[in-house]
DNA sequence: TTGTATGCGTTATCAA
DNA sequence: TTGATAACGCATACAA
């Protein structure tokens, strides 16, 4: 086998071998219905086939000004939420033919800046970003440039969670999430819901956290700082973060976890502690990400069907329409499982 | 903000603009230390800011024959084998200034060879097959021939797992993990060890088996096939293997399990079914995927490096050595965490 | 039904 | 220190 690298096999080779011009074959490759002659068709397709010709994709790019490539950023691949969520992009960009681009920031805001420019500069159809947006004027402003830059380009942008600026968006309704929750838990006579978020810094967090305030307040039911707490979307960090909030404060029967790594966190910690889950403290996780089903206790948590969303992200990006202004809000479902006793004896 | 894409402004726009040839501007971006006037060089700059110049990528390509990019084949990347495999290749990707694109399969091997079509369109730099390989001819044959594709193009390809033909890997050895997991049951002397594997065609079930057996038989411990069983690597499966195992035989004080993943589905299965772990059953899995450390009890388990080989891979697709028969070893590691008992009491 | 010629945006060769 | 020009591989307008 041959070591180096051979000369590459253009059209132009193939039109030699078949005695045609490269118009013919070009138009045997892509014009589906061109009528061309049979001979040729055959000559050609032997010709192709002789070579080994491969059309060179770089060419064709250049040509016709447009890659088949899309974006995508996540914060951490490794991380359940995003990895689902690149789960519905790749599919679906295989299924449309397109290839997608995946960075990954590991959470470092410059990164994701960097990354930005990087899909920019290839030329893709379009870029989505999924993680929640940084509430930062200096970020969002960079960020905002980015998206400037893409548009003059032609390249769409869609986030998957708000990011502060004017952004089309494939999402979830965050605060109703938070609602739902809440109100969950006081249906159920729960009366002391502490919530542990991840970054106070990221929409989706806030967001989660204002549905929990609006829902405790509609019910006339006081908001107790001591129950609230923040820390990182990960599962150290809720192991972390809900050792503080107990040595904080310790008449709690109930936990509005604002994502499922922090839950699964909480449930280790709150295990490590022998306190009894459902039936001294009750759990609320919000993702449904896939280990939710397989933890012990298994998870009551808000379903966000990730699947759908990175499928129509992509699709919004490769159709032809202008989506400057349009988002879409998919519904979220509430997942009833071992975490949570109902009904609350107290 | 206009809607529609406006004129690309290329190199040529910049030319002029700063009235220099485009010679000049090319020099100025790439070139770093080409002698260029003080003068020409800020005009340009300004030139290009002022513009909003951004090089095309496609026609770099084209032109140097080659991208900055690189294939990554995944089996779902929902799954944190792959999905750690993957962050490790982002990573090191983006070090190097190299994007990856990322295809998953979903554990369809005509897909599979699919995107390896596209990735070789694409041209990529080189392409990263992460899955086990299948030990079925056909499929074989067909990988064979994409290889060969690649190779002539100058595409470098990598696997992570053998795949059963003659390919570069930068892998673990399987075998000796087998060896491992089995080994230390035995000194630690357990005697009804079984086996929950993932997809028997699988290499690195194969092999992870193969060593198993192989350290019983040196320790002139009986194979007992009634103990061996073979599924999927999910949590569903391990969770479904698991109960037809113990369907058929009961008495089983320890368990290897192919992957993490199986071990999961088999902790959910145990706990279900009241048998404690690990008192009357100790479990060890592979892959010291990051839930291992969260799992109740939390996993004994052997760390494959994901991210050491996912560097490593990319680093040797973007180094201008030859690969082609070169193979690496990274060392692994058991980990002994809760759901293992040491020393037994029997 | 077929072919010629042009240009996409770059880089690189060569000459000045 | 600078610039004109060819070439990368392809798709397409236009001509035949």
């Amino acid at each position: 086998m041959s070591k180096t690298k051979e000369k590459n096999v253009s059209i132009k080779d193939v039109a030699k071998e078949a005695s045609v011009s490269i118009t013919t074959v070009s138009r045997i490759l892509n014009n589906i219905n061109y009528p061309v002659s049979n001979e040729a068709r055959t000559r050609v397709e032997k010709a192709i086939k002789n070579l080994g010709y491969i059309p060179n994709k770089a060419a064709q790019n250049l040509r016709k000004n447009e890659t088949r490539t899309i974006g995508l950023i996540v914060r951490d691949i490794g991380d359940p939420y995003f990895s689902e969520m690149a789960k519905g992009v790749t599919e679906k960009a295989a299924q449309l033919n397109y290839m997608a681009m995946v960075s990954d920031s590991n959470r470092n805001m410059d990164y994701e800046l960097k990354y930005l420019d990087l899909m920019i500069r290839q030329g893709v159809k379009g870029i989505i970003i999924s993680g929640g947006g940084i509430m930062e004027e200096e970020y969002q402003s960079e960020l905002q440039k980015r998206v400037q830059d893409a548009r003059r380009l032609g390249i769409k942008v869609v986030a998957l969670s708000s990011q502060g600026i004017d952004l089309p968006l494939v999402t979830v309704d965050n605060i109703q999430i938070g609602k739902t929750v809440c109100n969950f838990f006081i249906l159920n006579n729960y009366k002391k819901i502490a919530f542990i978020g991840g970054n106070e810094k990221v929409t989706t967090n806030y967001e989660r956290l204002l549905g929990y305030k609006i829902a405790l307040k509609e019910k006339g039911m006081e908001i107790d700082e001591n129950l609230i707490i923040n820390g990182q979307f990960t599962w150290e960090a809720g192991y972390e973060t809900c050792k503080i909030l107990f040595d904080r404060k310790r008449e709690i029967d109930s936990i509005f976890c604002a994502n499922d790594n922090i839950a699964i966190g909480v449930i280790r910690f709150l295990r490590e502690n022998k306190i009894k889950i459902p039936n001294e403290v009750s759990l609320i996780g919000v993702g449904d990400i896939p280990i939710a089903q397989y933890t012990s206790p298994s998870l009551t948590t808000v379903k966000i069907p990730f699947n759908l969303i990175g499928n129509r992200a992509v699709e919004l990006i490769c159709s032809d329409e202008n989506i400057e202004d349009s988002s879409i809000y998919f519904k979220t479902q509430l997942i009833v499982r071992e975490s949570i006793k109902i009904p609350k004896i107290s």
